[in-house]
DNA sequence: GTCTATAACGTGATAGAC
DNA sequence: GTCTATCACGTTATAGAC
């Protein structure tokens, strides 16, 4: 019983994995069969049909993402170290193996994945950014951050950037990534 | 003799509309030749292998972005004009089918392109990233732009930020590529 | 829950006629 | 240059035994 969950939160593991590395057309459940040591009808019956299994990897990733926003709270964490971990976040996908996150591999993919995930996947940035014009919002409002125009425009423009930056890694060099954190905090800081 | 380039230059055409609109693992010969209006082996007379194609996509793009640069140079633009220009460039994306550009589509897709791509891909982007930074140290040079930090660390953001913005179009609205570039703009002027 | 076996279809690619 | 026909293989997915 634990063994059922178990193996069906390995798929998921190994599947966003896939997605996170090689995009939603670039793996199949022969991949993840192969991956997991076991055959491709039994990874069917945790997850029936791919479509299955992409909504269940965007909805994991949603409440994971929130349960982090959640543990960011009650570390008491300031404004300025939210930020720094959210950056550490994306730079952790640079770190294994060059992977591009979640949502920027999805909408690059968008025109070709079922109506289902297009659905979650719009959940799961609409929550991302939600949380990050919060803290722009109050961080602008405490005096620790200090950009002009918009809260909303700042947030989009940095969703944008991280999500950017861990792709344009992949046909640079890893320390891109370091280059664009430290320029979108130059210019949100001054 | 006419009849054979143009055939090829529209496959190039359609092909490269399908991979800024599915990704390179999203669209098949048969999707190229369907939309042709010819057949599936006349489509690889053209361009044997789907790898030669992606090369003659990106090869395409370089020298047409070289050209586009050139352009601006003939038209005697000053550099504000020119950084619009390349905004304008990715809106145009946006605008047709809210497709992404050609180099986002292609870093997702990264390792699941051939190397002789991936090449391509890097030079690409170098391509680009070369020109943002010249008009950038420029533009600072002759106080257009007013940034801190390095010149070449703005460049990566502005590149990382045009790509994720035409991305997150699709999972959220067309206005929000407009919040980017005013941003963008805002952080780069002040 | 996992297996074997297989269906139904899509894919990149080639041979050879016209 | 384009066609028909076909190959070899990968894909998602299902039926039914263990």
């Amino acid at each position: 019983m634990t063994d059922q969950r178990h193996t069906k939160e390995q798929i998921l593991d190994i599947a966003e994995n896939f997605l996170r590395d090689r995009g939603y057309n670039g793996f199949s459940y022969k991949d993840i069969s192969i991956s997991l040591g076991i055959r491709n009808a039994s990874v069917h019956y945790h997850f029936p049909t791919k479509t299955d299994l992409g909504v269940a990897i965007i909805r994991r990733a949603i409440g994971r993402f929130e349960s982090w926003a959640q543990s960011l709270e009650s570390r008491g964490l300031g404004h300025s170290e939210k930020l720094d971990e959210l950056c550490l976040r994306f730079k952790t996908f640079v770190d294994h193996e060059q992977q591009v996150c979640l949502g920027g591999a999805l909408q690059t993919d968008f025109k070709t994945i079922p109506d289902e995930m297009q659905k979650e996947t719009r959940e799961f940035v609409s929550s991302m950014l939600g949380w990050l014009e919060g803290l722009l919002k109050d961080g602008r409002k405490q005096g620790v951050f200090k950009f002009p125009g918009k809260t909303r425009d700042q947030a989009l423009l940095m969703a944008a950037g991280l999500q950017g930056a861990v792709q344009l890694v992949r046909a640079t060099t890893p320390s891109s990534f370091d280059s664009i954190m430290r320029q979108m905090k130059l210019l949100v800081y001054r």
